[in-house]
This record gives structure tokens, sequence and C-alpha cells, in this order.
RNA sequence: GCGGAUGUGGCGAAAUUGGUAGACGUACCAGACUUAGGAUCUGGCGUCGCAAGACAUGGGGGUUCGAGUCCCUCCAUCCGCACCA
């Protein structure tokens, strides 16, 4: 073949490696002595209508380039993929239309497949999952009963099984464990839990589950017809469609995640992800060190529990505030206070959250009528209810000391409430705004005057301690996950209902197939769409939940079904989990930052307890992608005519921007043929040029086809073929930036993969490589090529190793390098990134197995020495010369040449140097 | 406000432990060839300067013989979180 021609090859070797499944992962078997393993792992994708993008292969290729180069460094790889594939759009889609989800899910799966195979991954598609197939949901089914079958054992620190509680209980009671468990958990002793019956055994056992029914605030979208998740809620308005949310309390799934907190926070020191996920997660869990207080109602016997972090500040406490949710407001407020309390508890509620946090510079509040007493002087204080106290945090109650709170300052400037100062030195004055809360020392504090914060808080506590009246306290920002959604497109619950509770579907009859319904919508009188479906009963009486599991659910555990996707006996085989061990390297995007990536460590760290899986935590290091942005192309309109001017002279006119498709622009500009044709109305256009040419504008912003800038792979594919895309998505930038996608120097990649072919053929056809020894040179470009490329490989610094290659393929093609040896070697270095091309010629190199199986070059130091080096040298740090020495010069040598070579240098005012330093291979400093 | 990043030619970017800043690719300029093409090849290309040279890595300071790299400080941009007691 006389012409470089990917759409040629690459079909065929696309194909020869399906046929042949050259990428298969076979699982270890006991006895065999295997290699090492190496799990590198992408972020499964969601299969949207839209179908890819350019930007959504990023991630891809890089881990491909990973996957094929730790085959040839002589790995067991596993590189599976699979598809998220529950989820809304489906589902509205199937509202509109009536169309089954599963069938357009079904189309978008192919869709996906078709584009993602043009691109030459080396997945092992016989382990491909999808979340929506019974198989695997079965699974995720049982990781939740097995959630429902556990409480979290503070003591031990980890979960067990419920049956180990119904022990405790029988010898001990519940008083005094401090074990993670729902609110309102009444108290019972020993001797109490004995006399129970199981039923109110059971009743009492599911407050403790991980797994558990509770009525909570929830975010509900009337629009969607769903609760929604803290994370899918932005500003208040849903982050699918931005439709309006409010907070309503509903019975609710939920997962006890608080319970891992800690541990979630731990784990993070183990792994090697970027440290702004780490910090999202560590932001997200909110973990914050304090003390709860119990301030008693003055003349009442009800009391308010408080959570802070300043308990060193109790002698500046002035007054209570309580969220306008808080449950003791109409059992405290007095009859003359009542009917304000109530109308100002109404308008809280009646403000969305979106209100709420949209002025939180307005102060609102009211004053219950109520006095509270200081648990350590016995003074009372007026409790307020404000709204700038949120019921889903601590206790939704803060004792307020206006001198040691900006917020709490404000709120009693505003209602004019005494102002006690409890710190003095610098930053500590309270007649201005911008005060430091943590300066200065105590004063006005009884036994803490004269401490410093620090000091003064761990004595308040102990002497809270010590008083009864309150105890040191972690709490956690992180609420429970909810985890029930009201849709149909999801996992159905193993759940079925008795007498108004819930129990558990036995474990030989998963999974609960979601069953067929003729609508999507939820009921008209609001139940979930399952509840549509009437015959659908355990055992034909009980009612199933009809709620579904949420999008995260399937997606929380499905790196571990890679290892063993066919297992119909287990979630995975503990021996296969075992040898796999955990990722070593997961690519995706950090858009899951506090959802997935923190839900799925979540589940790891139960299924470690569990002794399913064998590390705490699943993936070592984790790489984000960075997204690539579309760059969008403008023409810009003259007011009220059909004129377009080119983008430097638009400021002479009235003009408005317009998109224009960026499939009509080349280096910004157009091609204006192509755009007349583009709309009928443009058909007659005129076009005022600069230079005979029309240029656009360009704006760089998310790649969406209502802007005219999405660039599918497909097209990219098709040009130039699906080594080049692969390059020059590396080529593009450093991984983790995000980028703009241009196709303008995509050229120079498809320039250089032309140049590959033209070192093994001449314009002829004829096959050039023989079994000339390759020369010192050759093989020093060669031994450098192999070295950096590990290097680069090691780092990710992907983008850096097409310029090497660049490099590599003009030095060898200006030597005319024919050696075969030499060119094979160079083949399988660069097969990882361009697959396609280096089959085909490594095929034409007489190989009859694939380049997969060849094993990657090794490097060799004395190789890539030269004959000679040069050293700089630099005088008084100022000038710098370049001397050349042979390879094994010593450093006195050098010092001694440079010397005697007054002559050659020219020193800066023409006298020899007095010192010469010299480093070995690096530095050469001389001092006049 | 808090936290995380990032600032280097017209553009995308290199420079792994401090050691010739701008590799490689694009764009652009000049030329060659030509079956006129979005092919191929050669040369140029940070700024100022005819040149020697000087100045250049967001700004300012510091450490060092030597700083894109280390330290301090300020500025700009992007991304998270945000009444969390």
């Amino acid at each position: 073949m006389s012409e470089y021609r990917p759409s040629e090859i690459e079909k065929k070797w696309q194909k020869y490696w399906f046929e042949n499944k050259t990428f298969k992962t076979v699982n270890p078997v006991a006895n065999e002595k295997s290699k090492p393993k190496y799990y590198v792992l992408d972020m499964f994708p969601y299969p949207s209508g839209a179908g890819l993008h350019v930007g959504h292969p990023l991630g891809y290729i890089a881990s491909d380039i990973v996957a094929r180069y730790k085959r040839s460094k002589g790995y067991n790889v596993l590189h599976p993929m699979g598809y998220d594939a529950f989820g809304l759009p489906a589902e509205q889609y199937a509202v509109q239309t009536g169309q089954h989800p599963a069938v357009t899910t079904e189309q978008n799966i192919r869709r996906y497949r078709t584009q993602l195979d043009n691109i030459g991954f080396s997945y092992d598609w016989d382990r491909e999952i999808r979340t929506c197939s019974p198989q695997y949901y079965k699974w995720t089914q049982w990781i939740f009963t097995k959630l429902f079958n556990c409480w979290y054992d503070s003591a031990q620190g980890k979960a067990q099984p419920i049956e180990m509680l119904y022990n405790i209980f029988a010898s001990r009671g519940n008083m005094n464990l401090n074990i993670p468990c729902n609110e309102h958990t009444s108290s019972f002793t020993a001797e109490q839990w004995n006399n129970y019956s199981e039923t109110q055994k059971y009743k009492i056992s599911l407050n403790y589950r991980l797994a558990y029914l509770s009525d909570t605030y929830v975010n509900w979208c009337s629009a969607l017809g769903t609760v929604l998740a803290n994370e899918e809620v932005k500003d208040g308005l849903s982050e699918r469609g931005g439709h309006p949310v409010i907070r309503k309390l509903m019975p609710q799934w939920q997962l006890r995640i608080t319970a891992y907190a800690d541990r979630l926070l731990q784990g993070l020191h183990e792994i090697d992800w970027p440290e702004a996920i780490k910090e999202q997660q560590r932001n997200w869990i909110g973990r914050s060190q304090g003390c709860m207080l119990t301030f008693n109602i003055k003349n009442s016997n009800l009391s308010i529990q408080v959570f802070t972090t300043r308990a060193d500040t109790i002698f500046g406490v002035t007054y209570l505030t309580l969220a306008p949710e808080h449950e003791l407001i109409t059992q405290i407020t007095t009859p003359e206070q009542a009917d304000k309390v109530q109308k100002y508890v109404q308008y809280a509620k009646n403000r969305s959250e979106r209100e709420r946090m949209a002025d939180v510079k307005t102060i609102s509040g009211e004053y219950t009528g109520a006095y509270a007493i200081n648990p350590f002087n016995g003074e009372p204080i007026p409790v307020w209810i404000g709204e700038y106290v949120l019921a889903g945090y601590g206790t939704g109650a803060v004792m307020a000391v206006p001198s040691s709170d900006v917020r709490d300052y404000a709120f009693a400037k505003y209602f004019n409430i005494p102002i006690i100062k409890v710190q003095e030195g610098e930053n500590t004055d309270i007649s201005k705004e911008n005060f430091d809360p943590k300066a200065g020392t105590m004063i006005n504090s009884e036994f803490l005057n004269g401490m410093n914060v620090k000091q003064a808080l761990d004595a308040a506590i102990k002497k809270a301690e010590e008083l009864g009246v309150g105890y040191a306290k972690i709490n956690y920002k992180m609420r429970d996950s909810i985890f029930s959604r009201q849709r149909y497109w999801g996992e159905p619950f193993p759940v079925y209902y008795k007498e108004g509770m819930p129990y558990l579907i036995d474990e030989k009859n998963l999974p609960v197939l979601l069953p067929e319904i003729d609508d999507y919508k939820p009921t008209e009188d609001g139940e979930p769409p399952l509840a549509r479906a009437a015959h659908w009963k355990y055992n034909g009486i009980y009612p199933f939940e009809t709620s579904t599991m949420p999008g995260w659910a399937g997606s929380s555990w499905y790196f571990l079904r890679y290892m063993e996707p066919d297992n119909d006996k287990e979630p995975v085989n503990k021996q296969i989990a075992q040898y796999w061990q955990d990722v070593d390297l997961y690519i995706g995007g950090s858009e899951h930052a506090t959802g997935h990536l923190l839900y799925s460590r979540f589940w790891q760290h139960f299924l470690y307890d569990l002794g399913i899986v064998p590390t705490k935590e699943y993936a070592r290091k984790l790489v984000n992608q960075g997204m690539i942005q579309g760059r969008s192309n403008y023409v810009y309109r003259v007011a009220g005519q059909n004129t377009f001017v080119s983008f430097n002279l638009r400021n002479q006119y009235d003009t408005t921007p317009i998109y224009v498709d960026v499939s009509m622009v080349e280096n910004d500009v157009l091609d204006i043929e192509k755009f007349k044709e583009w709309r009928a109305e443009y058909a007659d256009a005129q076009f005022i040029c600069e230079n005979d040419k029309y240029i656009c504008g360009y704006e760089v912003e998310k790649m969406s086809k209502s802007k005219y800038n999405v660039v599918n792979p497909d097209d990219i594919v098709a040009q130039y073929g699906a080594d080049t895309l692969r390059l020059y998505e590396m080529f593009l930038g450093p991984l983790e930036m995000s980028k703009p996608w241009s196709t303008a120097s995509i050229s120079g990649v498809y320039r250089f993969l032309k140049n590959v072919w033209k070192l093994f053929y001449d314009e002829n056809g004829n096959f050039l490589p023989n079994d000339e020894i390759p020369g010192e040179a050759s093989q020093r470009i060669l031994h450098k090529t192999i070295k950096k490329i590990e290097e680069d490989i090691d780092r990710l610094s992907l983008n850096t190793s097409v310029s090497t290659f660049m490099v590599c393929v003009n030095e060898l093609t200006d030597m005319q390098c024919r050696s075969k040896a030499l060119l094979q070697d160079f083949l399988i270095i660069l097969s990882p990134y361009a697959p396609h091309i280096c089959e085909e010629l490594w095929q034409a190199c007489g190989n009859n197995k694939s380049i997969a199986y060849a094993p990657f070059p090794e490097w060799d130091n004395s190789k890539i020495k030269e004959n000679s080096f040069e050293y700089p040298i630099s005088v008084n740090g100022k000038l710098r010369h370049k001397m050349t020495f042979a390879l094994d010069t010593l450093p006195h040598d050098i010092e001694k040449e440079i010397l005697a070579a007054n002559e050659i240098i020219k020193w800066t005012d023409g006298k020899p140097p007095k010192k010469v330093i010299v480093v070995p291979g690096k530095i050469v400093n001389v001092v006049v």
C-alpha cells in the first residue's frame, strides 16, 4: 500500500480484535502462577439519546492507552466497560411517548457501542454490565438486603448482623448504647425487651438498621414527580430540568451513611485522589467537633438541646434561636406571642428553599415569649425563632453568642438583643462587625477568664460534663442518604409490606423484577408509577414497595461486578475479589465528587465489613479528566439586513452575533457556500469580508446542540481515522485540564501518522524495512523514546508523549532508518496510542500475532548515552557558554580544560576564572 | 466569605530533582514543486534591534553563582461549597 488510509485498516483490525477476543481478560486460575494484576477503570456512561461527543472519549482513550501499555508490560489487565442504564431521561421520554424505557435504553446503548467501537478501545466486552439488567440488579437488591439486615457497631467500628443486636438488647436493653439509630427511638431495659413480641422487637430493630424507613423532609419536585437527593438540587431547582423543589415530609428509605462518616473521612488519607475531590468530600461530610448542651425552659419541664463548637462562649449567650421547624415551638410559646409565632412559622414554611437561600442577608425572626436557663450560671435568656437556623443541622437550635458569631451578632443588632462581650484583645472590638470571633482572651466568663479560646473550650466542655448539662460531641453536616425515588426506571426494592411494616423478600426470590405498566407517570394521587401495577403482589398477597432505588445504587458497586459479571451465586467471588483487590487507576469526571464517588466508597466500606471485598477503599488512584469544551463560532448580522460582517469589522456596524455550525468554519474562516446552503433565509446573504475571507468570532463554552458547537467523534474518525482522534485528544493538553476542542491542529497529528507510514512504505508501495543493524544514532533515538514514553504513562502526561513520538519519527526519517528490528520496537511503543496503524504495519513486518501480545521493549541506558556532551557554563551567574566534553571526562579534567580554554571562552573582562565548580552531567559554575 | 486549582509566544502547550525558557503542533510569512489540492518539501517565526546584544514565564519583593520551578506578597481567571452554630 502506498498511502496511509485509516478507513481501510481500522475496521479490519477492530473486527480482528473482536473475533479473536484479543483483549479478553482470563480469570486467574487458583493454581496458576498468574501475572501481576492491573485494574484500569472508566466511569461507565449513562447512555443518553444524544450519543457521544468528542469530550466523552477523552478519559476512555487515556485509560485505554494505560491498559494496552500495562498488558505489554506483562500485567494481567482488567479493563471493562458497561452502562449506567437506569435513569430519568429514558423515563421522561417514556412518559412522553409511551415507549418502554428499556427499549430506548437498548437503542442508546447500541449507538454508544458503535461509537466506542469506532475508536478502537481494548475493552473486554465479555464483561459488559448494565445496571438495568435483572442479572445485575439482583445483586444491587441483594446488597440492599444486607444493609437492611445490619446495624452499625460503633464500638467495633463496623457493620454487624441484626441478630447480634437482638442479643445485646436481650442482655442489656438499649440504654447507654452508642449505636447510630433513628430519632425518637424509645429506651427499654433487657427485661422489657424480652417481654416484647417478635413483631414489637422487629419494629424496634427497624430504627437501627443501615437501611431504614423514616419520615423525612425531602426535596420534592412536583414537576418531575419525585424526590431528589441534596446533590441533585442546585439553588432550590432540580439539577435536571431546573424545576422548583420544595421541602416535604415523606416516608422514605434511607441509608445510614452517617454511621460511616468518620471512616469515609479517614479513608481519604489512604487514597491517591485529586485534592479537589477529597476536599469536596470533606466539606460534604462536614465534621465539626463541639459539644451538646441542654438548656432547660424556665417554668417548664421541657429542655432544648443545642450543638455548639464554641462552648467557651457560654457566658456570652444572650438568647437561643430555634429553627422555624423546631418541634418544641408550639409547646414553649407563650399565649401572648402565639399569634406572631404562628404567623412567622407559616411564613418560613411557605418560603421555598430557593428563596431562603437567595436572600441570606435579610434578617427575620420572632420571639417565643419563653425563657431558657443558662446551665452554667442560671441566667434566664429569651428563646427566639429565626430562619437563619437550619432544621437539618445539629439539633435545629443554637445558643446565640452575638459577641462571638457574626450571624448572631447581626440578629441581635436587628432585634436589639443585649450583647455580652466575652473576649478581649486585638480584633475583638464588637462595635464593628468585622471582629475575629476566635481572637483574644476570655473575660466576663467566671472560671474561664484569662484563658485563650482553645483552653477555654476544653475547660468549658469539661465543666459541662461535670455539671451533667452537656457532653463533647462530633457533629456531621452530612445527612443519611435518601434512597427512595418515586420513579419507574430504577431497581425495585426487595421489600414487601405486611401490616404496614416492611419485610425483605427472601433471597432465593431475587431479583424482584420491574413490573410492566402501561403509563410511566406517577398516579393521580401522587403514588409512584409502580403503584399502577395492580396485580404486583408478593406471594399474590403483600404489596411491594412502590418506589425504586436512586440512580447511584447500581453505580455504587459496579466496579466489583466486572471482576466476575456472570456469577449467579454472589455479587463477586471472594477469591476473585482477593486477586483483583482494587482499581489501580480510575478515570472519570469530577462532577460525581459528592455523589457516586462518595456513595461507592460507603458501599465498599460496608462490603468490607461483611468480608466480601478485601479492601476498604476500592480505587487507589483517581484521575479527573478535564472537560472538553466547545468552541462556538459566530457570524455578525447587520441589523435589519441579510448582510454579515467579518469579525474585525463588526464594530463599524450595528450587529447581532448569531451562532453558526462549527462544521462550516475552519480556523475561524467561514465557508460561505456552506453557510448559504445551511438555511433558506441565508441563500442570498451578503458578506463584508476582510482579505477576501469572512472571519468568525468565537467563544469557548459547553458543547451543546443549541450552540452548534458539538463535534461528533464519528465525523473525526471518518475524516482522519481513529488513531488520529486518539492521538489528537491526548495531544490537546494535559488530561486533567479542561480545554476547548479545536480541530485546527489535528492535521499535524494526521501528518505524523502519515510519516510513520512512510517509514515503512515509499510512495510506490515498496516495503522499506530490511534486516540492517540499527546504527547507534537511531538506537539512541529509540531508547530515549521508550524511556520517555514509560515515564509519561506513569505520570499520565500523555500529551507530551505525542510530541515525543513526533520527534522520534522526524529523526528516524532524517537518518533514513530502515532497520526492521528497530522499527518494530517503535511500533510496539506507539501501539497503545495508535493501535490500528501499528497492527497493520506490524503485520506487514511479517508478524502473525497481534501486536497486543508483543512485550514492551526494555530501554537500555547505555544506548542513550552520547559520545560527548555539552556543559552549560555560567560565569558569575551571568554569561553562558557551551563546551563539549568526551563522555567519560572526569570533573577535574573538565575543570582543567575550562581553565585552559581562555581563548575559547570570552570571559567578561578577559581574565581567566578563579574557580570552576563541576557536577557531572549538571552544572558548571565559574567564579571570575 | 471558605476551599481547590490555574496564569509561559497569535493559539494548544513543553521544560520530572533549581541548570541553554518556548520542545512538539498549529496559525502566520517567504520560497520550491505541482496533475492547482485542505498534497508535499525548505527556511523564518517571544519582544526590541541592521547587528552585537538587551529584555522576556500575571505584578512586586526575596533566597541562590543561577529561579517558570523554592519563599513572601499582591492581582486576575476558572471550579467547588456557602446562614453548618
